[in-house]
DNA sequence: GGCAACTGGGTGATGTGTCAACAACTGGCT
DNA sequence: AGCCAGTTGTTGACACATCACCCAGTTGCC
């Protein structure tokens, strides 16, 4: 069966291959920054951030996979990787014995805190600071938009006219 | 050293982890898409994309590696791979003995002819479809202008400190 | 010619992401 | 009590990315 397929246009070609672009080059710039600044990479960093706003510091390992939308498995390689390096540690949960919890250890805070205003700045450099006022209204609703359409409903069409 | 650094805002930051997982789940979709559909990855399609679209359906490992922006010890890393899955080939190339060309088998074609319309389906379903042609404009205007200033092709009349 | 410097491409080690499978535990059911 | 389904978190195997380094061939320069 030969379902027609609609191919992407010359503009929307354009725009595609700029946009992959531009997340490629973003990743791989706030990367080099953190990793040469730091020490550290963006996924730590994520997992950094996310523990330290975190009540104790620490969260269960479900919670944490929850807010940073990873897969169990990642998270645990990860924090293994981490806990080797002495940026977290693992606890035990007395409420579920199968859980766990992970904490930022106080040298995880003090990564974390001496890389944060270095890749902050690179994010502004390279991105906030290049959009006006109105643009980043645009892209907040673009984003926004693209969001609903990817998390949101799967594949109800419900669609959000805000 | 106590530069004063310039947090974001609570909308800078929220724009901020909006595009972010934007990226992650549009990726995260198209890779899964492709790798159930046609048991390839994103890299692979861009690698056979990119050679079926040259002269002779093969190019100079350089020509590629510029071609895609990647690094080459990647590329060379991953055409290793696709050699061995017979979706590319290397060549000898006469001129520069230090040289080779990478090839799009036939093997190759057809797995690109089999894999693109379901992959060009997802990224219109996923972007296209979801935006209006203003949000198209927009979209182009915005990632347009980041390019700029990642890459520096921005005009150099504007910069002061180079 | 001869030698240094560079270029094209590859390799190995290590860090990162994904999938499938697993043990340990919980909780509901009878 | 016992059983079974579901959950939590981990592991192993493998694909992918990056870094540092290497080798062979080319180029430039004397």
């Amino acid at each position: 069966m030969t379902t027609p397929v609609q191919w992407l246009d010359e503009h929307e070609q354009r725009v595609w291959r700029q946009w992959i672009r531009v997340h490629s080059q973003l990743n791989a710039r706030l990367a080099r920054q953190l990793s040469e600044d730091s020490g550290m990479s963006l996924p730590d960093f994520e997992v950094l951030v996310t523990l330290s706003e975190a009540r104790d510091h620490r969260m269960r390992v479900v919670a944490l996979a929850e807010g940073i939308q990873w897969e169990r498995s990642r998270l645990s390689h990860h924090l293994t990787r981490m806990e080797k390096r002495g940026l977290i540690e693992r606890q035990e949960c007395p409420q579920d014995r199968r859980g766990a919890f992970v904490a930022i250890t106080a040298g995880g805070m003090a990564a974390l805190e001496g890389a944060a205003p270095g890749h902050v700045s690179e994010v502004r450099a390279s991105v906030f600071d290049v959009l006006s006022a109105d643009e980043l209204g645009q892209l907040d609703h673009l984003t926004g938009k693209l969001l609903d359409k990817l998390t949101g409903t799967g594949n109800a069409d419900a669609d959000a006219d805000a």
